[in-house]
DNA sequence: AAGTGGTCTAGACCACTTT
DNA sequence: AAGTGGTCTAGACCACTTA
């Protein structure tokens, strides 16, 4: 008889087989993209469900229309984001739900693609300054050199969660505090044409001091996350540079990770 | 007369028409690995140094007797990793130094490689009891069934600096504490055939109760860091669910972000 | 033994940036 | 116009897993 290794293999077959993929070769969009996106799709709606195989690579181009390659580059994409694992010599599988659930990490991504939502921030300094000493080597100025200091109280349904401030190159673009609000700062400096590549972050805890426990409607010597991030661009300029603190009562930083073999 | 970036070219390409790889292909190890080792070493070693242009991919292709796409692959395996920036009709140039120190998230970095070193591990306690509610939902066994439950003191320059608490299901592994001493946990894992494949963290802050500020030398009230993980292997099993707190005074997460295109 | 993914080749054409 | 990376093809052979 069969065993559910035999009807888990069937069932995954069929299930791929029955989706019709459409692949538009005049898009600008590349096809190992359109197929990534379209198999993310039909992950996240469970029509390929976990523990489903993909069967294998050869068919696949060759039902789709399209080379081995272009179709390994797009299963690929997605063993990278970890929503597919590859075996040799058994086949490429979804993986467990549980498993998945990528996040970006939240500060970053509040920061890249909030746009209002439930947390408002509310600009309460927008200056030009002379950079302290830890500011200057961060982004690589001068002491004393000229930064612009973003100061923003960032709620959540209605209740302070965090205090942000952040260290910016005056030259790079002028900051619009209205608009800030509205967007968030990367958002903002996206648009002015900086390209970030990468971040580096360090996240600590300490107790909160008198006046920041008045601000974040705490207790002086509650518990505090804090959140030190220098981000850089694609030629290696660094482009911000920030001091965070959060209500560890309020607030977690949740991410996966990857292992990568 | 010819400008900086002018220069800066010329000496790039030299730069690296001057090395020479060694390329064995009677090795295992794949061709564009091999390739991507020895770029990799040779910006390690600032014999590329930042800013530097690669050359383009047909040249180096030729020089080195590969084919294009395998030259490709090596390149983007580096530019994955943050070393390297593409640029459309421009070309791939090392990224600023200040960018690169890749860093792997510290706890787990400690957990995947760390073999005595400074920091040193003594197992408090490794037995195996009925799961707790939250530890049931995490590794996904019926509450009440029976985990291991494994209680770690982390020492650095002989001062505790960690609490870590991990539970695992019982009949993955026997833990023998005087190796994982010596080895670590995940060693031990690996050793014993699980491979890691994601795991999910969960960083925060509280404060200290009198009993962990006991045993972690600090006063009750002290803030610390608190890290909760779930960790799956490539068939999506939960293989390890840890609760572990740090002393905020001596230690910090530090990671890198890289923003995908 | 059969089937899978892993690696590699030698081309081709296109889109973009710079000169 | 020239040079770069981005995409895509149609094969080939190998290493590994499973039966």
């Amino acid at each position: 008889m069969a065993k559910t290794g035999d009807r888990a293999r069937t069932t995954a077959v069929s299930a791929l087989a029955s989706l019709d993929f459409a692949l538009d070769r005049g898009s600008p969009v590349p096809l190992y993209h359109q197929l990534a996106q379209q198999l993310e799709a039909a992950i996240g709606h469970g029509v390929l469900a976990p523990g489903n195989l993909l069967g294998n690579e050869v068919d696949l181009s060759v039902r789709l229309g399209l080379s081995r390659p272009t179709v390994r580059q797009a299963i690929q994409s997605l063993v990278d984001k970890g929503l597919l694992v590859r075996r040799r010599g058994v086949g490429t599988q979804v993986v467990h739900s549980q498993v998945r659930r990528p996040l970006e990490l939240s500060s970053l991504y509040d920061d890249l693609e909030t746009a209002g939502q439930g947390p408002t921030t509310e600009v309460v300094r927008n200056e030009v300054v002379p950079a302290p000493c830890d500011v200057a080597a961060a982004l690589g100025v001068p002491e004393g050199g000229e930064v612009t200091v973003l100061d923003r109280l960032r709620r959540t349904h209605g209740r302070p969660v965090a205090l942000l401030r952040n260290y910016l190159p005056v030259p790079l673009l002028d900051l619009d505090s209205a608009r800030l609000e509205a967007t968030g700062l990367y958002r903002v400096m996206r648009s002015a044409g900086i390209t970030l590549h990468s971040a580096r972050q360090t996240v600590g805890a300490r107790a909160a001091t008198a006046g920041e426990a008045s601000r974040l409607d705490e207790e002086e010597g509650a518990a505090l996350l804090t959140m030190q991030r220098t981000a850089y661009d694609d030629t290696g300029r660094a482009v911000e540079y920030g001091t965070h603190i959060y209500r560890a009562s309020l607030y977690t930083f949740d991410f996966q990770l990857l292992v990568r073999p």
